[in-house]
DNA sequence: TAGTGAATGATATAATGTAATGTTCGAGAT
DNA sequence: ATCTCGAACATTACATTATATCATTCACTA
């Protein structure tokens, strides 16, 4: 039985990271077409660069990655390149850490819940509705009506963890 | 029946500013002579303004007040006097906003959440275990050890809902 | 009253993000 | 084929948020 409110584990580090990026580019690929919006190059490249790492970026590293590749770049270049991949659920933005983390659950806007290892930098990916219900709940005891909600852990992940 | 779940909730426009600062001010002062950490001026200052605000401040926002003052001020003096005041509990930085808001349950250092009103700007703040153990919970499962949580909602407060 | 560490002053710079305007480019219409 | 129009992108400039570093002052104590 898969648990789909898990959307990104923990990777290990031998995994096939390749793959993780031919994934990810492919279905956003897919789901621009099907949405009638374009991924441009410019988008899948910083689609590419934020999994490549698989460890949050800052906008200005990616910056610089695009510099690297001998474009033309400028910080509203990254920043539009993310909004538009924020806006259709391709990668997150983590607020604790103002950095993008490739999304795992993708092409779907949703409200996440994000472990961050303090120590490896890996981030796992939740969606899990006992936790945003009862946020929700919550909120609503006080009248407050909950529109987007940022839950983000630090902490250290298993593998850090048996490391110390 | 005290609901100590809800550290503070969204105070109504006409209540008494002056109580609340005075109150904050006040613990603060009780809690560092206690701890033997100083309230300086310049502390209890930018605490001051924190409250007298009653909405989350920008560093910028308290470094132009600090001026104001006729005090000299930089950006370091500011952020050092919040440092401080997040570390011994008087203070919350709000991460979704960049920005500082009073404590509701001061002098502890504890994990709150927050509810963000998106329209007047007001701050609930709550210390609700059923979140946090949930969130702890879910982590755990996945073998990753829960260190701090960051949980900000935004929305609409109440009142702010029932002026549409 | 000299020594000590915490707090603050002072200067510079890094890091992150946005406003405003113009240009290019490509899909669909003629 | 070429035109038109809006989306995407380029470019410049600026705004906001945060930190590094070193010097000085201050409160307390020995
Ligand atoms: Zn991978
Ligand atoms: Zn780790
Ligand atoms: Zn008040
Ligand atoms: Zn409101």
């Amino acid at each position: 039985m898969t648990d789909r409110s898990v959307l990104s584990d923990f990777k290990p580090g031998d995994h096939d990271h390749e793959a993780c990026v031919a994934v990810a580019l492919d279905t956003a690929s897919t789901v621009c077409r099907e949405r009638g919006v374009r991924l441009t190059p410019l988008r899948r490249r910083v689609l590419e660069l934020v999994w490549r790492r698989h460890v949050p970026s800052g906008a200005y590293d990616l910056l610089g990655a695009l510099r690297s590749d001998g474009r033309r770049a400028d910080p509203p270049t990254v920043y539009r390149a993310l909004d538009f991949l924020v806006e259709n659920g391709f990668v997150h933005r983590l607020e604790s850490l103002n950095a993008y983390v490739g999304c795992g659950g993708p092409g779907r806007a949703h409200n996440g819940q994000f472990l961050i290892c303090d120590s490896c930098g890996r981030v796992a990916e939740l969606e899990d509705h006992a936790i945003s219900e009862i946020i929700r709940e919550k909120a609503d005891a006080l009248g407050f009506h909950a529109g987007w909600q940022t839950v983000e852990v630090i902490g250290l992940c298993g593998e850090c963890l048996g490391r110390v």
